[in-house]
DNA sequence: ACTTGATAGTTGTCGGACAACTGACATCTG
DNA sequence: CAGATGTCAGTTGTCCGACAACTATCAAGT
């Protein structure tokens, strides 16, 4: 079950991490109703064949992220189907949640350039005077209705020397990821309402409409800001949820 | 430092969460820069006076909250000092995260009333049809500006039997704390954009307003919920933000 | 200049032990 | 009988010590 045995080469998970992502799937198959008892520590340490520690640290991941609570004394319950999709603060790409909803994910790029970083982005990406970025300007669509314009610049060392822009095609985090790129590991995401954006080349683009803006930085591993996005979600299409955990316990 | 000895008596936080949190003032406190190394397990071992187990715990409370990453064989690092602020994840009172932000919070009751639960609502909280909600339209203010209306809804067993609107004024949390009401543990937060929502009872209301709303329940410790609120924050007088964080690693 | 190996420092995982809490049941007390 | 108290099994919280695995650095060798 978990890729427990030898060395780690570099690029397996965690255990607990492996092990949290097993009991998530199972979460998400509802193999346990709301309300109900999770198997104890000791049933999941037999079961998995891993030891205590690592089993707590999964179940303490979790919880972290609103899925069980763990009751002293009693045991880990499951906290509420309605919560168990992936929320809002899960950092993967808008296609793949797309497609995670049951969905076809799809993607018009409009606008695809390298051209020199303004004086902003030297500042955001930690860039000298004179590099290139690059720019790109796309819709989103899920199953064919457009459910996004998102407008995001990369700097040029994301990429490898002999990038042409064309190559880049459907999401920008699984080209990264197929190319040697940077993972993304978090992302900060500043939230407004924002109606009729300046720019919109699109012709069924309705002036009138609202928009839900995700202003976000994301950062690489070594917390690098490797890619600016700049999404607007249209109004009512993309349904943003967010699972809020209290911080005392 | 932390409250380690005795018995907890029922309410004590556990030692990981003492230590995260403490931590997590130091880092608000900017004692590392951003990138620097954090004292190894090892020297929190030696620093705190708990166990690699509980340091362990805190330091990975962190990194789920994006805070600091974790390197195996290097040590834990500061991400990105940008991000110490606490992100919309983190359930909070909206009152206390203004005053969080240095502002002065204060809230002007409009309406405050029992009624009867709508069929919606008895849905919702699991009422039978004639039981009673709580319901509340306020005003929320920083430093004397309006930020945000706010209608909330909470079913009558929330509150003492004794129990009258008037009594409730500043926080709803606050209140509840302070009268063994249920504890907030965890809510499910829906974001809109929305313009000139229907109701306003305001006179400095601009009417062409934007508007970001917060549609949330929130449960108690025990997976029940206590309380539906339907925030609308001024678009740009309230800085939301969302730390994403990758589930893989 | 490049590879290889050794080494110290750090995090990852393990097993066992005991403390503290919870719920259920039995027992005592009035 | 009703309520308080004691006991017990089950479960999570915390601790300790040990070793494996990974990282960065440096010396030695080619």
């Amino acid at each position: 079950m978990l890729d427990t045995g030898g060395p780690r080469l570099g690029n397996r998970k965690t255990l607990p991490t492996q092990l949290a992502d097993d009991l998530r799937d199972r979460l998400a198959k509802a193999e346990w109703r709301r309300g109900e008892q999770l198997p104890t520590e000791a049933d999941l340490v037999a079961e998995y064949g891993v030891s205590r520690t690592t089993v707590r640290q999964a179940l303490k991941t979790l919880e972290n992220q609103g899925l069980i609570i763990i009751r002293r004394g009693r045991g880990s319950f499951v906290s509420s189907d309605a919560m168990i999709r992936a929320g809002m603060q899960e950092l993967t790409s808008i296609t793949s949640t797309i497609a995670q909803m049951g969905h076809k994910p799809d993607m018009i790029y409009h606008h695809r350039i390298l051209r020199p970083a303004s004086s902003e982005e030297c500042e955001i990406f930690d860039l000298d005077h004179g590099d290139q970025v690059l720019d790109i300007q796309r819709k989103i669509l899920a199953d064919d209705v457009t459910v996004a314009y998102s407008y995001d610049v990369l700097p040029r060392w994301v990429f490898a020397d002999d990038f042409q822009p064309d190559q880049l095609t459907g999401s920008v985090f699984a080209f990264l990821a197929a190319h040697d790129g940077p993972t993304p590991l978090r992302a900060l995401a500043r939230v407004h309402a924002v109606a009729r954006p300046q720019v919109a080349w699109d012709e069924d683009f309705a002036a009138d409409q609202l928009f839900v803006l995700l202003d976000q930085l994301h950062y690489d591993q070594r917390a690098r800001p490797f890619m600016h996005t700049t999404s607007y979600f249209i109004e009512g299409r993309f349904n943003f949820t967010v699972v809020r955990v209290s911080p005392t316990r």
